[in-house]
DNA sequence: TGTCATAATGTAACCGGTTACGTAACCGAT
DNA sequence: ATCGGTTACGTAACCGGTTACATTATGACA
């Protein structure tokens, strides 16, 4: 057995040791030409003997291709991460794929600094609410193949995009309160400004008052910001004033934000859902644990995870892609609305 | 601009187009010799025309470093996750390395296939509870740096680790329950067999017992599995012996198994903390939310995730890596066991 | 002025794979 | 026997960087 002098085999090695050519060996890995059961034998019994493993740079190399996706991400605090990143993961193994995950944050020069490109990987799946659309320009006019996750891209530009319905879920959300609880005065904790699920969350809020013959009332509306303790001071604050407009119950825009309602509602000594139903959006791990029990929105976050993996692979292949996938929703019911 | 036909500029159409040689660019690239100020000029001015990027692979190729590090596990449903991937991320990124992900599942011929590798990787961090000591040794004779996360090494072999302390902050917990509360019967809803962290916890549990004067009773003990599901049916179902032993405290083993050990105390009638006490291991995400809020023990875990990773960038570097990290961790009181 | 160390740059081999192209062997059909 | 078409394999160029070594320019010093 002569190795290669304190150095991993290559496959020069093997060829030698199996006395074929480079050639051969190479069409045996790849299965890619035909290769006599005799040489097949002789190669797989001398890549036992040496371990064997072919070097993953080198094959890039020769064939220009990285074999990589990257996932990009401003930060992974967001509780539906892993199960986003699970979906990802596996579709992207399934395609014998690597994954490479980097955050992007701002640099001491003040822009991004992008440890992902075409030098690195294949493609792109970015997961980057901060993220604005000049930062997102530059990477498309880098031509690198990419599709993005729970957001839309900048109007000229057609980057595939997959996200979830926000719009009609919270409809139907905000119609539940309507029509099986009666309530009419309900408060927005709006989300965000300049945020895709905010913007759309509270489309749905509307059309559901529209669709019911209530009338919008931006009184009723507090900044959230889709954070616990934003929304527990913009709601503490709202409920201090003594002349506030009467409401019956909250959509706090996102479960983060429903906690700090709950803690401000609960404070200020009303009763959920007795006194003022609360009701949010992502059914996070926590919302069946809240008491009560969170009513909110499910969305596939594993499937958003899948399909925007199965996208950047049609975008490889030089098929086209869906330019937009949605995902539903459910609502899911439990006690914080009303319900028993 | 003369470029390379149709495909990306190479570090030769820079070298030609500034009128140096390759070297001379790539010295530059690096900064590992001197390069005049003229030609430096010149190349970066031709860098930026070009909009040049040197490619990956074939300075992997030709370093034989792949600058990337691997993070392998078994599933990331765990909550810790994040935070851990978080600390990770952020080392490696330090250290201008890329970071792979990959879960490792058992394939249809029943073995474990292993993404990550020497061909992929300069070395491995490995999270991965369910990996089975065979394939760890597999992976350590593949002579492949790495450092495992919460979790020892087979007697045999030498290899880093870094986990949290399980045993002293059971041991304080359970102190508390005895010394604060004054309670003495104390079940234990034992974790998975053959599990690290669970065998820690049990010794830690024991040794507040011991350092009590209580005797350790076997009765006292379930199997929980640090499942939700697992725990809840072992507890209903010793509730549901008549001659069941006396108790007036559980420690759950983990959080998520003080999830369903609290809904069998509550299905039974049984009120916490007043009836009997509950503290879990892990402070999740949900346990100040339940209700009562569940009283446990906290791990710094994204610490543990740069931990580790630094550990293996010693170890990349040749130097020395603490063979054991122990992180410490903290019991959080909330109202579970009894205090307000 | 000649010599020599040093700094700046170029040439070409090399990393470990893939693959275009060439060739020998074999086979059936004319 | 000749020919064309496969099949199985080898040779060597190539992917896009790095770097050992060679070369030239520069300056210091005897």
């Amino acid at each position: 057995m002569i190795k290669n002098n304190s150095s991993l085999p290559t496959i020069r090695d093997v060829a030698r040791e199996a006395q074929v050519s480079v050639a051969t060996v190479s069409r045996y890995l790849n299965q890619n030409a035909p290769v006599s059961a005799k040489l097949s034998q002789r190669i797989q019994q001398v890549m036992d003997e040496l371990d064997y493993v072919p070097q993953a740079t080198a094959r890039q190399l020769a064939m220009r291709k990285k074999n990589t996706i990257g996932l990009l991400l401003t930060n992974m605090h967001n509780p539906f991460f892993a199960p986003l990143l699970t979906g990802i993961e596996s579709v992207v193994r399934g395609e014998g794929f690597n994954l490479l995950v980097a955050t992007c944050h701002l640099n001491t020069s003040g822009s991004y600094e992008f440890p992902l490109g075409r030098h690195n990987t294949d493609g792109l799946l970015i997961y980057a609410d901060s993220l604005d659309d000049k930062q997102l320009t530059q990477f498309h006019d880098r031509q690198l193949p990419m599709v993005l996750i729970h957001r839309t891209p900048p109007k000229e530009l057609d980057i595939p995009f997959v996200t979830v319905e926000n719009k009609s879920a919270t409809r139907k959300l905000i119609a539940h309160l309507i029509s099986e609880h009666g309530y009419r005065r309900i408060m927005l904790v709006r989300g965000p400004r300049q945020q895709e699920d905010s913007y759309w969350r509270e489309v749905g809020y509307k059309a559901a008052l529209a669709e019911h013959g209530i009338e919008f009332d931006e009184t009723l509306v507090i900044q959230g910001d889709f954070e616990r303790q934003i929304a527990y001071k913009a709601m503490k604050n709202f409920l201090e004033n003594p002349d506030h407009p009467k409401f019956d119950a909250v959509f706090a825009g996102d479960d983060d934000a429903a906690v700090g309602i709950y803690d401000a509602l609960k404070e200020a000594g009303l009763q959920i859902p007795q006194d003022v139903a609360v009701v949010g959006f992502d059914d996070s791990h926590i919302s069946p644990f809240l008491t009560p029990a969170l009513t909110t929105v499910r969305a596939p976050t594993e499937y958003v995870g899948r399909s925007a993996a199965r996208q950047l692979f049609y975008v490889l292949d030089g098929r086209k892609p869906e330019p937009m996938i949605l995902h539903s929703t459910e609502i899911v019911i439990r006690q914080s609305c009303g319900c028993s």
